[in-house]
RNA sequence: GGGCGGAUAGCUCAGUUGGCUAGAGCACUCGCCUUACAAGCGAGGGGUCCUCGGUUCGAGUCCGAGUCUGCCCACCA
């Protein structure tokens, strides 16, 4: 209320607290005094413990929703606490290229804003005008804008990552681990190509991604076909099989007919075989119980318009190709890629069936009906509807086309087994690849180290892996990394002699399966390893790089090997202090690359080597805060070499760099580089071994959906390339010679829904945007209510308003975020005055000793010390409410309500209770940090200076770095400040304030009006342990054991009878009859459950002693209480 | 079709291995601008713990059946 709250002083806090006046400038500390920049070395040497967490990184599609707030807030809250609790965090932060979304999405922008789209540019790469070039350019732009965009969100949101590290899925260093576990994969037999149906979009004419294909409800018939079946010769028997199906037009690709083994009436037929309709293929009948059999009564529609046979045309649909595999059935294609019906692509015996060819799909079924009806073969139609697949782009009906596609076989043991047996036995249910050992060490946990939280989320992991099918990784797409596979007729290969040039030149970067070993006689297939020159000779000779592109998940499957440096993460290389040994401390990372001479190392000047020494002399000079690098021989390290001489004579060159910043600088010569990436990709090395430190990685928190698509296939990806077999030549390992699995703790956290149950999206307009709420409610009070919000279940509601001033989504949930932001703000603004108004004499004295201090304070540390316990507890069980109602209760109930108040009448006069206040308030802030980071830290700066005594048992470290709390210790309470009977004295004394202010409060006393409390001796000597806090709190002026004057107001408390006097008012004697007759009713509903109880002889047989005994004192003081209110009753009148 | 949740106060949710009178926040009622805090303080009212059955001395909690509701996966001749 009052606008003159800071003139009193400067260093007055305001009276409410204002997150955007914090928020930026501790965000810009953080940043800069590196705290959150993770040191493998710490880790390597065995200094620290490491504990590492991997972001899921977010598309770059669109701007981060609630959803991720949720999840980027529960990482920080683990990695925070943990680097308090003095473990090396990393914390790697990134973002995903996800291919099909953001091709669309951009595709559908550039469509809308009508500029040249993908068709377009399709168009154009035809006509040989660099489309596909052009288009990635315009994705990549669009990625730039929206990862900038997450990664100011992210900061914003107060995670703690090493933005320093930040990777994108597609840029060079993760594409470089693409491309060497692609290499190896294909090297190992792991990839093949393989035929399968993708959805095809016949007008725009290419294939869409399941979730690109919108399913509308058709109005269309079923038809039922006469097959006629014939004899061994072939001879028509004279009997009839009838198929049902919607698809009449693609019956030209029949190539079998399917009956259910389990059909009393058809399965004779099973064996036998019928001649296709005007083709005359004679096509055998399979027994296969995936058919249905016909039930006219059945509400499920399949049965009800069965025929009891099913035409099975492997090329055009996906069921009855997977039935084709069962049963081993030919795959006859009749269709073009324009969807009419064409002998051109696979379809030879046409037979008498040539009028079909050259019609649409659509004239085709209508040609068929007509031909079959007209011939006698149409046993029926009957009108059905049903959903179809329709093409979000073109909206055409998306037909199941057959094509060329490549896959990993993940069913193989060394990956899918692996997997299995990373599973933590007791979360197992079924037998199948069981681990094999138990854990290996616990630095690399590798079979049974894998746990689900909550743990019911194994079941999905291991199911999945059950049914597993091998993996189809190719993508018609054009944003994503391309497959590195190269064709080229083998006859080119082999007689002009380039297989043996490419065996002389490159032995190693390439695997080539000729003839041989393909089922295509022309064509050899080369897979090579990421190297310009290997590709750029593949080019001269003419090999044709496949177009297509590897689903989005196989670089997300490398994540936690791509972002820690793989496959280039493991040298030997000696401490940075023997490198660069005239680097001061502020180095932030070294890069290495070794060379054999220095002309090689140089090179010419218009080669890749001129470019990058010059670089590197550029930067020394020009920028000696930004780098530093120094030569050695690879023989001694620990000599380096600077004469001209020295470096011309040397034959084993070794280059070291040591950078003092990351991210991007700006040069004059070369414009904005990044320094760690620009030398990642040039050849240069990490010294820093984040792979060795921190994979595997402590705890992967992410969502339900993507337990399938993402963890599971990091897990095989982890385990397979860091085997050691999977590392030299000789192909991957089998069986238990796996590597460690990639994270030990899978934890799935909720789902964010709005108020009513739906999920949160764009289309429905109930999303809200985290910027939104932190602008209006600070980060902290976010964070704090999703936190609170974060219980076991799968799904937390998040009541969704429409705020029409601001046009923007908001929730009430997270004003309880910002009240407790603003108690604690205020809570600290009455600390810092108290400790203000002492002199500087506090500070220095001896730590104060628990057992000297009041009982309220006694309380209080007790209080704190259990409070963290259970804080320890909940995290440790990814346990994000109930700590977050720790601190809740731990702040406002306990601290404000009863430690500050209760201390108001004596703490002015007491340093030993100011070091405990000043002590408390600092582990409050320390066990909330985690969560509230930016309010927290704005605190700590304040209290920094305010110093009083420490307090025995309590111990604060000092903060790490730049007197940051984030820094700081996890509070260190010794069990010796747990004192359970100053808590029970406590509660005593506070019933008796509760007591009284119910009296005061019926009878409408004025909060100003002084009583006197009429008392007995135990009670008195109880309220004289904590005398100056209860008159306060109970607003009392004297209390007494004398008797009560007359108009006294009688009240029970802790089974006996005190009196109150000196109500200015007197007693109003309706209120207190009322009072009293309510009291006494519900004590006898009380008496008659505990007589009832009493009274059943099971239970004071069979019920444990100690619970009896407390019943039945129970009933005692309920009846006397009872009784002595009926008398307070009478005595009224 | 397979799997997994949820149902407790008007709303959003807690409720540890079964055990005193089932809790919190918001909303509501009454009284307070008490010098940290009205985004607050003090005191209240409000519940057939979805239904039925079972186990038990005792069930919100454990078991069985069902109803409603949501999510994930698969599929829709």
């Amino acid at each position: 209320m009052s606008e003159s709250s800071n003139e009193s002083g400067s260093r007055e806090l305001p009276k409410q607290y204002r997150p955007a006046e914090f928020e930026p400038g501790i965000l810009s500390r953080w940043l800069a005094s590196g705290a959150f920049h993770a040191d493998p070395a710490a880790v390597k040497s065995g200094r620290k413990r490491g504990y590492s967490v991997l972001i899921p990184p977010p598309n770059v599609t669109a701007a981060l929703h609630l959803g991720h707030a949720l999840n980027n807030t529960l990482q920080d809250v683990l990695v925070r606490a943990k680097r308090m609790q003095g473990y090396e965090t990393l914390w790697m932060p990134g973002t995903d290229h996800a291919g099909i979304a953001t091709q669309t999405v951009v595709d559908k922008r550039l469509r809308a804003e009508g500029k040249p789209a993908l068709v377009e540019h399709k168009q154009m790469e035809a006509a040989g005008e660099n489309g596909r070039e052009r288009f990635v350019e315009l994705v990549q732009a669009f990625k730039d804008e929206y990862e900038a965009r997450i990664t100011d969100q992210l900061l914003k949101m107060g995670c703690s990552c090493d933005f320093d590290r930040q990777r994108f899925t597609m840029d060079e260093i993760c594409a470089r681990a693409v491309r060497e576990a692609f290499f190896r994969l294909f090297r190992d037999g792991l990839i093949y190509r393989g035929k399968r149906l993708v959805n095809w979009d016949p007008v725009t004419q290419t294939a869409l991604a399941d979730d690109e294909v919108e399913n509308e409800e058709v109005e269309s018939s079923f038809w039922y076909m006469k097959y006629p079946v014939v004899d061994a010769a072939g001879e028509p028997t004279g009997e009839h099989v009838t198929v049902a199906t919607t698809r009449p037009e693609t019956f030209f690709g029949d190539t079998g007919v399917a009956v259910n083994p389990n059909d009393p009436d058809r399965a004779r037929f099973a064996g036998q075989r019928v001649k296709l309709p005007f083709v005359g293929r004679v096509i055998p009948i399979v027994a296969d119980d995936y058919v249905v059999a016909p039930d006219p009564e059945s509400s499920d529609s399949k049965a009800k318009y069965a025929s009891g046979f099913l035409k099975v045309t492997p090329a055009h649909d996906p069921n009855d190709w997977d039935l084709g595999q069962r049963h081993s059935l030919d795959i006859v294609n009749v269709m073009a890629p324009d969807a009419s019906i064409s002998e051109q692509h696979g379809w030879e015996d046409v037979g008498d069936a040539g009028w079909a060819v050259g019609l649409s799909r659509e004239d085709a079924r209508a040609e068929v009906e007509k031909r079959f009806r007209d011939a006698g073969l149409l046993a029926d139609k009957k009108p059905y509807s049903h959903s179809v697949g329709h093409s979000y782009r073109s909206h055409a009906i998306v037909e199941p086309y057959l094509s060329d596609q490549w896959y990993v076989r993940v069913t193989d043991d060394r990956l899918r087994g692996s997997a299995l047996r990373s599973m933590s036995p007791d979360q197992r249910t079924t037998d199948g690849f069981r681990a094999s050992s138990a854990d290996r060490t616990s630095e690399e946990p590798g079979d049974g180290a894998l746990r689900f939280v909550p743990s019911r989320y194994a079941k999905s992991f291991e199911t999945w892996h059950e049914n597993l099918r091998d993996w189809c990784i190719s993508r018609q797409l054009w944003w994503g990394h391309r497959i590195p596979v190269w064709t080229i007729s083998n006859k080119i290969l082999v007689e002009d002699g380039h297989l043996d040039t490419l065996e002389r030149k490159f032995k190693g970067a390439f695997h080539c399966i000729t003839s041989e070993g393909e089922r295509d006689e022309q064509i050899a297939t080369i897979c090579a390893q990421p190297n310009e020159e290997l590709e750029a000779f593949l080019e001269s000779i003419g090999a044709a790089q496949d177009p297509d592109v590897l689903d989005t998940w196989f670089s997300s499957a490398l994540w936690p090997l791509s972002t820690m440096g793989w496959p280039n993460h493991a040298i030997q290389a000696p401490d940075a202090r023997v490198l660069l040994p005239e680097a001061p401390g502020s180095l932030r990372s070294i890069y290495v690359k070794r060379v054999n001479t220095w002309s090689e190392f140089v090179g010419k000047a218009d080669e890749f080597s001129g470019d990058l020494i010059d670089r590197l002399i550029f930067l020394r000079e020009k920028d000696a805060d930004k780098l530093v690098y120094q030569l050695f021989s690879a023989k001694d390290l620990s000599l380096p070499l600077y004469t001209p001489d020295e470096i011309q004579e040397c034959e084993d060159l070794v280059c070291a760099v040591g950078l003092k910043q990351h991210g991007e600088v700006e040069t004059a010569k070369f414009g904005s580089m990044h320094l760690d990436d620009w030398l990642l990709s040039h050849g240069f090395v990490s010294t820093a071994d984040l792979l060795g430190a921190f994979n595997p990685t402590s705890v992967l928190s992410t969502a339900r959906d993507i337990i399938t698509l993402w963890v599971s296939r990091m897990v095989m990806f982890n385990r397979y390339f860091l085997s050691d077999a999977a590392s030299n030549d000789r192909g991957g390992p089998a069986g238990d010679a796996l590597g460690p699995i990639p994270f030990r703790d899978v934890y799935i956290h909720a789902l964010l829904q709005d108020g009513d149950g739906r999920k949160m999206s764009k289309s429905l307009g109930n999303g809200v945007d985290p910027l939104d709420i932190i602008d209006s409610h600070g980060c902290d009070a976010m964070r704090f209510t999703l936190c609170k919000m974060t219980t076991q279940t799968q799904d937390v509601r998040l009541p969704v308003e429409h705020d029409a001033a601001t046009g923007k989504n908001t929730s009430p949930k997270f004003d309880e975020g910002r009240n407790f932001c603003n108690t604690l703000w205020n809570a600290a603004r009455f600390t810092l005055s108290i400790l203000d108004r002492a002199g500087p004499e506090d500070a220095g004295g001896q730590p104060v000793s628990p057992g000297e201090l009041p009982l309220l304070d006694r309380w209080m540390l007790s209080r704190l010390t259990q409070s963290a316990r259970s804080i320890e507890g909940s995290l440790d069980r990814y346990d994000y409410a109930p700590y977050a109602d720790s601190m809740y209760d731990l702040l406002w109930r306990d601290f404000c309500d009863w430690y500050l108040e209760a201390s108001k009448p004596t703490i002015d006069s007491s340093p030993a209770q100011r070091a405990v206040l000043r002590n408390a308030m600092e582990t409050i802030l320390r066990l909330l940090h985690p969560v509230c980071p930016f309010i927290t830290e704005a605190i700590a700066e304040g209290l920094a200076d305010r110093r009083t005594a420490a307090v025995a048992g309590l111990t604060l470290g000092e903060p790490e770095k730049a007197g940051l709390l984030c820094t700081a210790a996890w509070p260190s309470c010794d069990e010796s400040l747990v004192d359970e009977d100053a808590e029970a004295r406590f509660d005593r004394v506070r019933g008796l304030v509760e007591a009284v202010r119910q009296v005061r409060a019926q009878h409408q006393v004025k909060p100003k009006q002084r009583l006197t409390l009429h008392t007995d001796a135990p009670t008195l000597a109880l309220v004289d342990e904590a005398a100056e806090a209860t008159r306060f709190l109970a607003g009392l002026e004297a209390v007494t054991t004398d008797a009560p004057a007359a108009d006294a107001v009688k009240f029970t408390f802790a089974g006996g009878d005190h009196f109150l006097s000196g109500l200015a008012a007197g007693v109003d004697k309706d209120a207190e009859r009322a009072r009293l007759t309510d009291l006494v009713s519900k004590l006898e509903s009380d008496i008659s459950k505990i007589e009832g109880r009493l009274s059943n002889p099971g239970y004071t047989e069979k019920a444990p002693e100690h619970l009896v005994n407390q019943t039945r004192q129970q009933l005692a003081e309920k009846q006397e209480e009872r009784d002595r209110t009926r008398q307070a009753l009478e005595g009224l009148g």
